[in-house]
RNA sequence: GGAGGGGUUCCCGAGCGGCCAAAGGGGGCAGACUGUAAAUCUGCUGGCUCAGCCUUCGAAGGUUCGAAUCCUUCCCCCUCCA
C-alpha cells in the first residue's frame, strides 16, 4: 500500500470531520471477485472510522464505449444496463460495505452537462508529454501500438470526477496510480486542495501471474457457491497463499507470520490452506458453509467421492440411442463433440466410475448414468425419451 | 497530403499457389505423479452425423483444376516525412 502524500492523510484525519472517501468502478462488470474486495475492505476500514465511502460508478465512459483493442465491438452501454449494473453492484459491495455510509455516484450526471468548450478547456490543463509518462501509454507508444485519442480523455475525466466530488482521498489498484495522481493535479487547478492518493496492490488471480479478473477466468467471485470458492482457493500455489493471506485476510500479520513458521517447521501447507479457504468462504456466506465446503472438499478430492448434491441433468436421447461424445456435450459438460471425443481419447471420461475407453458407446433413455470429465466436472445424466 | 510496412487460429508468431485445420512458443485442457500445491513427464488444443465432411488466415469480389498465399476494391493499424 503507498499514501501520497503520508502527512496530509495524518491531517486530515486530525480534523474530526468525516472524510470523503472515493472509489471508481467500472460500469460494465458487476461480477466482483476477491481482486476488487482488497479495496473495498479499505474502503469498509474508512467507514469504520466514521469516513464516507463515495462509490463512482464510471458510466460516461461507459456509455461512450471503450473502442481501444479488442474491445472495439464492445458495444456501449445503455442507460438501462448502467442502472441495472449498478443494482448488482450495490448487492454485492454491501457484504462488505455499510450502506448507511456510502454514496453511489455516477459520472454522467457531471460529464453529460459538460459542453465541448468545457471539455477542450479541461484538456487544456494537462499536456501530452505528460500523459505519456503513464507506463502503459509510453509502453504501446514504445512499440507501436496504437492509442486512440480519447484515451488521453479517460485519466483527465477521471481527474475531473474527484473535482466534481470534492474528494479528500482517492483509493484505486496500483495501476491506476497514474490516473488518481491527474486527479491530484486537476483539484489544484480548480482551486481545491489536492486529494491524497492511496493505491493497493493488485490481486494476482489463480494462476499466480496475471491480475485476477474476471476476462482471464482466473478469479473467485464473490457470490459464487462455498464450494466453488473453497475449491478455487485450494487450487492455489503454495506461494500464491501467502500472498493471499496478506492481502485477502483480517488475520493480523503476526498470526499470518505464525502460520508461515508453522509450514517451515513441516506442517503440511494444504491444512494452512484450508484455514485460508474457510475464512474466506465463511466472510461471503458463514461459518457453517465454510465447514460443509471443506468436508465436501474432503470427501470428493481426498477420498474420491462423488458430490452429495450431484446435479442432475436430463437428455432426451433418439430411439436408437446417443454415442457418449454427443451425450457429453447435450449435458454441458463438454463445449462441443470434437472436444469430448479428445477427452475420451486421453481417458478423462467415466461413467459411473468405470473409465470410458472408447467413442463407440451408446447410452438409451431409460439408463441414468453418473458422468464425470476430468476431476471437476461432474453430473448424474438421465436419459429419457426423445418426445414425439 | 506524400512514402513505406502490416492485419494469420485464445495470444505471440511462421507460412507467401497444392504435402495447410496452418510450424514454433505462450496460455489452456487432459493423463501420470501428488496435497485438485509446485516441479516434472506425456498427450491434446476449429466444428460436425468424425478413417469422411464442413467452416477459418481483416472484408467483399476475381484469377486458377486448386488460394492464407496471386489480382481488384474496401476497412483497420503502424512508421517516417509534411
Amino acid at each position: 500500500m503507498e499514501i501520497l502524500p503520508e502527512d496530509d492523510l495524518q491531517a486530515r484525519l486530525k480534523e474530526g470531520r468525516p472524510l470523503r472517501i472515493k472509489a471508481g468502478f467500472d460500469p460494465t462488470a458487476p461480477d466482483l471477485h476477491l481482486g476488487h474486495t482488497v479495496l473495498i475492505n479499505k474502503l469498509r476500514q474508512f467507514q469504520d472510522l466514521g469516513h464516507e465511502v463515495l462509490f463512482l460508478i464510471g458510466d460516461f465512459t461507459g456509455m461512450i464505449g471503450d473502442p481501444t483493442g479488442k474491445s472495439a465491438t464492445r458495444p456501449p452501454l445503455t442507460r438501462d444496463e448502467v442502472i441495472e449494473n449498478a443494482r448488482t453492484y450495490e448487492q454485492q459491495i454491501f457484504k462488505i460495505l455499510d450502506p448507511e455510509k456510502t454514496l453511489v455516484m455516477f459520472n454522467s450526471s457531471w460529464m453529460s452537462a459538460m459542453t465541448a468548450t468545457d471539455l477542450i478547456q479541461l484538456a487544456a490543463r494537462h499536456t501530452v508529454a505528460r500523459m505519456l509518462e503513464r507506463d502503459d501509454f509510453s509502453k504501446r507508444y514504445a512499440d507501436g501500438r496504437p492509442i486512440a485519442i480519447h484515451e488521453f480523455l479517460y485519466p483527465l475525466i477521471q481527474g475531473y470526477d474527484s473535482v466534481a466530488m470534492r474528494a479528500d482521498v482517492e483509493l484505486g489498484g496500483t495501476d491506476q496510480k497514474f490516473n488518481l495522481l491527474v486527479g491530484r493535479q486537476l483539484q489544484e487547478t480548480y482551486g481545491q486542495r489536492p486529494q491524497v492518493v492511496i493505491t493497493l496492490p493488485l490481486l494476482e488471480g489463480l494462476d499466480g501471474v496475471q491480475k485476477m479478473s474476471k476476462s482471464l477466468g482466473n478469479y473467485v467471485g464473490i457470490s459464487e457457491a462455498p464450494d466453488e470458492q473453497f475449491g478455487k482457493l485450494m487450487s492455489i500455489s503454495d506461494t500464491l497463499m501467502w500472498r493471499y493471506f496478506e492481502l485477502l485476510s483480517f488475520r493480523s500479520m503476526k498470526e499470518i507470520e505464525e502460520l508461515r513458521r508453522g509450514v517451515e517447521e513441516g506442517r503440511n501447507p494444504r491444512d494452512v490452506k484450508f484455514e485460508l479457504a474457510k475464512e474466506i468462504v465463511a466472510r461471503f456466506h458463514d461459518a457453517a458453509a465454510a465447514e460443509r465446503a471443506q468436508e465436501n472438499f474432503v470427501q470428493r478430492f481426498q477420498k474420491g467421492a462423488l458430490p452429495d448434491d450431484l446435479e442432475e441433468i436430463s437428455i432426451a436421447v433418439p430411439a436408437e440411442g446417443m454415442p457418449v461424445a454427443n451425450l457429453l456435450k447435450e449435458a454441458g459438460l463438454t463445449p462441443s463433440t470434437s472436444e469430448a471425443l479428445r477427452m475420451i481419447k486421453q481417458g478423462a471420461v467415466r461413467m459411473d466410475g468405470e473409465r470410458v475407453g472408447s467413442r463407440d458407446v451408446q447410452l438409451f433413455a431409460g439408463e441414468t448414468r453418473v458422468v464425470q470429465v476430468g476431476k471437476r466436472r461432474v453430473a448424474r445424466v438421465v436419459l429419457t425419451n426423445e418426445p414425439g
